[in-house]
DNA sequence: AAAACCAATCGTATATTTGCGATAAAAAAT
DNA sequence: ATTTTTTATCGCAAATATACGATTGGTTTT
């Protein structure tokens, strides 16, 4: 990609909703957020049953919703229980509800 | 990209909220929509003065905004003037909503 | 009719995303 | 100690996204 040659510098607010609308701009992850909120928990394997997707692409997506901070994981050997983050959760929650207004 | 040999479907909704996800996936686009939500409405023109971008650039972004429904184009010759669509504003506004309880 | 203005589109380059299979790592069960 | 189970990561391929300059198309002004 050609890149202006300085990085445009938004305000955190707008810079921390892209990121969080980022994450959310696939079905499978809305799809895996949709899951985590009924279910509250939930293991790698269970959503690799749901999906009709390779494991590592489930852990794929699991990840970039770990790096948003949607969600977080806890090691319950040998699986990994993935939750809701809910402080970040919240977070979001009021950025795009302002958002909208 | 090698993709599934069915394409996955999923809920309406989670492909609607999938896609205003997308648009809003991007800090330029988020800006450009602020910008919109305070002065009602804009031109391009306005938009490549704001922002240090190419007007080809401007344009894709709105362009982007646009097919996701969230602005629409009025011709005020010889500009355009965008403004959010109200509407599927709302819609969205719903759905992201909805999706965060 | 010609020049000027505004915005979309085209063509191109590069970066990122998405997906898969294969492999690796770490713990549990045998 | 070996095998099994579970999940992450690597390497690759293809699609999509981002950005730019140049060009095009439409309208207004001269």
């Amino acid at each position: 990609m050609k890149r202006s040659l300085e990085h445009i510098e938004y305000k955190e607010d707008t810079e921390a909703l892209a990121k969080f609308a980022k994450a959310l701009s696939h079905p499978t992850r809305i799809a895996i957020l949709k899951h985590l909120e009924n279910q509250s928990c939930c293991f790698t394997g269970d959503l690799v049953d749901v999906f009709p997707l390779a494991q590592s692409t489930v852990s794929q997506h699991l990840k970039e919703l770990k790096n948003a901070g949607l969600i977080q994981g806890e090691l319950k050997p040998p699986k990994i229980k993935y939750c809701i983050n809910q402080e970040n959760w919240n977070i979001a929650k009021s950025l795009f509800q302002q958002f909208f207004d």
